[in-house]
DNA sequence: TCTATACTTCGCCAATAATCGAAGTATTGG
DNA sequence: CCAATACTTCGATTATTGGCGAAGTATAGA
């Protein structure tokens, strides 16, 4: 009941849902989040907290880098987080916004560190 | 996308699940909402709405009464929505509150018009 | 037609949430 | 050890939400 609860929240927010949408396609650095989503690293950082604390990604930490990913459909995950994650992408599979991240993805995943980090500086 | 958003947005408040999962059982009149809630009758009214405007709930007026059921399973309402109320059950299924507020609920259709308008005098 | 009922809408307030920039922390390459 | 990087946490601001009671609306029965 508070699983629900906290997962609605999670999935109220259309920055969080993007993020997690784009997760479905692999595992990404914070700072490429932060370059899709175009939001300051420190509003992004908070998103991803939330989705953290739902259950609906998982951390990891290499050097400097956080990346984010899904929990493995098959595993770990409780009942209620997998079953979101489906209906999720049921939902959002090809909508506009969806596609238009997957581009936008492309690109971020081409540049470099440098160029990612100008999020930071900038 | 934008549909994810507003379900997400329906799903985050305990007041309006628990009022979802209430009408897993069945239809239900807004007097037995409150009831149920016990919250005041333009808080329920405004909350019913926020689902009504997620397409996770029909409703329906019968004189000076108004129903709301959810959408049947098969039929009428958006893959989206089905797919967001079978993930809401599943959830949901038999956790303390659910079976809480189900105990309530048998107590609430028990009670008469007059018992159940006592939400909007006092 | 008048009154009671069963709502909905409105206006307000308190609490929560989204956003940012600035300051703080951990890591690492020089 | 120092500076730069890649974050996170903090503090402030603004926007949204949840809550209530009061006032408004629609229906029904006397």
């Amino acid at each position: 009941m508070q699983d629900i609860v906290t997962i609605g929240k999670a999935l109220s927010d259309s920055a969080r849902v993007r993020a997690l949408l784009a997760l479905g396609q692999g595992e990404l650095c914070l700072c490429q989040i932060i370059e899709l989503l175009a939001l300051a690293p420190s509003t992004v950082s908070k998103h991803m907290d939330v989705l953290y604390q739902a259950g609906l990604v998982e951390r990891r930490k290499e050097g400097r880098w956080h990346y984010f990913r899904r929990p493995a459909p098959g595993k770990g995950a409780l009942p209620v987080v997998r079953g979101a994650l489906r209906w999720l992408d049921a939902a959002g599979a090809d909508t506009p916004m969806v596609l238009e991240d997957r581009k936008t993805l492309c690109c971020v995943r081409r540049k470099s560190r440098s160029e990612l980090a100008a999020c930071y500086r900038g």
